[in-house]
DNA sequence: ATTATCTATAGATCTATAGATAATGC
DNA sequence: ATTATCTATAGATCTATAGATAATGC
């Protein structure tokens, strides 16, 4: 175990990726600083030499939860000769609703956010804009402003859809929620 | 202050009452059992008479939150000439966008419920299963799976659109999410 | 000499319980 | 006599800090 200012970097980086996989999986309060570095092999003392406080952790952690989501999105988008119907069946399949560890934060976070601090509030804005400016590429449409709302509501249905999949006790009612909602989108846009 | 156990009943009431709005504005790990008893009227260590456990409260405040929900989403619906237009505008209002205590907990409730316990999420489940029969019935289609899918897909555009639009740091935006979504589901079926 | 990490702990907060108090209800 | 509520506190857990330890880097 080395104690290099360059293993200082990689700690640094071990601990918001996992905080970033936990605070989806638990939720912001969901889980502490002991645990958090526990899971990144180290202990709690040291902790304060690399955020100020756990809400800094919680802002950086919330921004690469966001940056991971985004880039899983755009890589599927990229790949695809069909790419609306691409990113509606990877955000509405089961993998992504069963795996919150590394799932999207937009849906996954989004009433944590609704009451957390501005800063993470506004990373969380910004990968919003992305996503529409994404979706209103894909979407067909007649103007501009027609597209941009249409990417507004196709989003909606994405995170809403997800979101209830989720919280859902009931297997059948979950997949029901997730293969309805995508039937809808891709008859809509397909 | 009486010690009768008519008085009992309302103070149970009361604490289920608190616990609806509070575990909606602040989430299910967001308000502990001592402040919940003040915001009663009454001191924490009375709280283990009224239930066994903390999460007993939980699943009591959790069916309580989803049926003023559901009650509230029936009267405008039941009041309008277009119960679907009414519900539409009365979801993504501001005033349920912005008064977490008492809004819809399908919503507000969804991702602390897809970590929560079995039997508040079949409470969950139940009141989801009800507003896909109110969308059912209120949807034009051409038959009964259309139907289900598209109250599916429309209830997952209310969820989603007022997921974001109060996790959103920025007022414009939140307000575009809320409008574009409700103007889309409305032509769709209006 | 500096510093990344560790050990130990202070102080706050939370769930839950024990025992006292002050009403109700037979 | 019973019981709804209150006072007080035990025990667990969480954030944050203080000081020690063991590396790095000039």
């Amino acid at each position: 175990m080395g104690y290099s200012q360059a293993d200082k970097v990689e700690s640094h980086d071990r601990i918001v990726h996992i905080a970033a996989t936990r605070f989806r999986e638990n939720g912001l309060n969901g889980i502490g600083v002991a645990d958090l570095m526990r899971d990144a092999g180290l202990t709690h003392g040291g902790f304060y030499r690399h955020f100020a406080s756990r809400d800094e952790l919680v802002v950086e952690a919330v921004e690469r939860a966001l940056q991971e989501g985004a880039r899983a999105l755009d890589a599927v988008a990229g790949i695809s000769k069909t790419p609306l119907a691409a990113v509606v069946d990877a955000y509405l399949g089961p993998a992504h609703c069963n795996h919150l560890g590394t799932s999207c934060a937009v849906t996954t976070l989004a009433s944590d956010l609704a009451r957390g601090n501005d800063r993470a509030r506004a990373a969380y804005t910004r990968q919003v804009d992305k996503y529409l400016e994404l979706l209103t590429k894909l979407l067909p449409g007649v103007g501009p402003r027609s597209k941009r709302k249409r990417a507004i509501a196709a989003l909606s249905t994405l995170v809403g859809a997800l979101s209830m999949a989720r919280a859902v006790n009931n297997k059948k009612l979950s997949l029901e929620i997730l293969n309805s909602a995508a039937d809808e989108l891709k008859a809509q846009f397909g």
